[in-house]
DNA sequence: ACCTGAACACCGTTCAAGT
DNA sequence: ACCTGAACACCGTTCAAGT
């Protein structure tokens, strides 16, 4: 009848949870350290590997907190399928770019926790209510997850410690030679938008549109 | 009339070019480090401080360098805009996967350089080819880089070490409760191929599809 | 002008020792 | 069973000093 905390006495004073909890609140640019975390739990770096084997642990546990925070939720209900894979992509781009750092992380670690399981599942039921056969459901799925992804760290990687105005306004007054890129140079207020949901939303967009359109004889 | 080398004298025993000549060497899973690359150089760290402002430099120009790696030549010619596009993407990912931890490097360095310059240009050139208005050409060029890059590092995080063989086998023995993952566990052997060249063809194919069809009413 | 020694403030990880 | 001190083998970067 002992209370909860009593049961076994007060010997563990961490649990994974815990550590990998406040990882989450330490993304600056970089992954959060073993040493970081440590510090902000008051106890010596070593403490930590009586709770995860090693560091690579620590940044699968905070993938696979990254996926939930996005919310899967959103990837059920009754609203069409399009819109439901594109409100997860969106909340999970949203989740990463919050956290500088965290979009790379998901090119270090692999998806291999319990909500990327769940991510994946409700993925594919969205695409075969699209009419998709199984094989094509499962690639568009992956696809899916590979431009959420790529599209976050690239976008990262250019905001640096930049706000996305910044980003746009630099973008918009680059120089480019017209001669040499007549292109790039007409273009350029669209480029300067790539960093936004928008063209986030348009690219993805294109490729739900490609997944389920069959396939033009090559 | 003093030769070339002897017209200064041997006063510079290197040069940034050389510097990152010798890091694309060094890519083993981690983006070459400065005092690595010294080492190999036979020189102290703190000696390519007067080629390189910081780290950051040296990532950029590694970047720069991989782009130019996968032949932005194949960009242009009398082939048509889909399989010219096709072919670089997937020469592309074929020089990242061959260096480990190369990937990774265009999620922390910006793609500022003279071949990403050239790249874009040529990219909105095949896709103005396809029909796209201006805007669109622009929005498909970065959805491409997007996904190159995107699929390059999942499946490098994915590798690790080991092969793609090995890969395969192990994704395809995975053990999947069909009662909570009924189309997780139906699709597996799709699901095990996700990181090969063939699915990387697959969702490009379907995002360039998407690209060139006009847009549905939302 | 270029290179270096020495130092600073960091990493992840191991291992024997303490409680 | 948990936590730690001490150490090892690394990082990037700075700065004063040498040539």
């Amino acid at each position: 009848m002992e209370d909860e905390t009593a049961r076994r006495g007060p010997k563990r004073s961490l649990s994974a949870d815990q550590i990998v909890t406040v990882a989450m609140g330490m993304f600056d640019g970089e992954t959060p350290s073993i040493r970081g975390v440590a510090a902000r739990l008051n106890v010596r770096p070593n403490t930590l590997y009586t709770y995860l084997p090693d560091r690579a642990a620590l940044e699968r546990a905070l993938v696979d907190r990254l996926l939930a925070e996005a919310d899967p939720d959103v990837l059920v209900g009754r609203r069409g399928w399009r819109r439901r894979i594109e409100d997860y992509a969106v909340s999970l781009r949203e989740v990463l770019l919050e956290r500088r750092g965290a979009a790379a992380l998901f090119h270090a670690a692999p998806m291999d926790g319990p909500t990327a399981a769940i991510v994946g599942e409700r993925l594919l039921g969205a695409f075969v209510e699209a009419g998709l056969d199984p094989v094509s459901a499962s690639r568009a799925a992956y696809a899916v997850i590979v431009h959420v992804l790529g599209s976050a760290s690239l976008t990262a990687a250019d905001l640096g410690d930049t706000t996305e105005a910044a980003l746009i306004e630099a973008r918009r007054q680059a120089v480019i030679d017209p001669d040499a890129f007549p292109l790039t140079a007409a273009t350029l207020d669209t480029a300067a938008t790539w960093n936004t949901v928008d063209q986030f939303r348009w690219s993805l967009r294109a490729l739900l549109e490609g997944c389920v359109t069959p396939p033009r004889p090559s």
